[in-house]
DNA sequence: ACTTTTGTATTATATGGTATAATACAAGCA
DNA sequence: TGCTTGTATTATACCATATAATACAAAAGT
């Protein structure tokens, strides 16, 4: 998988790379058991500091989308377990945004086709 | 309306401010043409600084979702000019969250249920 | 055993966002 | 004229973000 980040986005950069590996995962472009790059390498590749990439795969950790092992490094977290996990902070993420939606006048179908996109495969 | 910001939370207080006229606006608990606190009484009912609410203002009013005038104060938005308004970065958040609900085995079914419970009135 | 590679901890430093405080100003209104 | 409106300004403080350089513990490879 490619990684692009923005320097000069208001999302922090550790952000930006939890939300891309989401996106990939989201995709299947990144299956479970897979593993991510290293701290070091990825580092390198996109020309931050480790310590950004260790913040971004720490979080995604605890956020239940990774698993890290010291001795082989970041790998994508086994389906079943992810789908054990609490989902409560992702609703009220979604009322906001289904909130703002509303107000701008996107009708349902078109939330419809982005859920269907995103759930196809 | 009623407002409650924590101090303790990671997202900023004038995030939170904006974030719960959004959805007091999407609940129609507050209407187009009605008029919010002034910044200096809001300020004083959460005990923040005025400015921190002017900053809340702001941000709603370059989302479109308010007017200000000088001489009036801040008032939310006719909703025919708020229908007119672009929704292409709501999309991307959107794709980001259904990822996440996807991977946490989240089914379509209860998406449609908050859909329905947001979009009803 | 030794070396390499892994994530991680540590310390220092720099920058920018967030929030406050106190004050002042321009514009419209009563 | 005086009041209220949002806003601008200046100073200050704190914390998140990001970097740099280094070091460490733990496991793998040889």
């Amino acid at each position: 998988m490619l990684l692009k980040v923005s320097f000069e986005s208001l999302k922090p950069i550790y952000q930006q790379i939890r939300d891309q590996i989401i996106l990939a995962m989201g995709k299947e472009e990144l299956l479970p058991g897979e593993d991510l790059p290293t701290v070091r390498q990825l580092a390198k590749d996109i020309d931050v500091n480790p310590m950004t990439i260790n913040k971004a795969y720490n979080q995604l950790k605890d956020q239940g989308y990774i698993v890290i092992d010291r001795r082989h490094g970041a790998r994508i977290q086994d389906f079943d377990r992810l789908k054990q996990q609490k989902t409560e902070h992702l609703v009220e993420e979604l009322e906001l945004i289904l909130s703002e939606t509303k107000l701008k006048g996107m009708p349902k179908e078109e939330l419809s086709e982005i859920i269907e996109k995103i759930y196809r495969n």
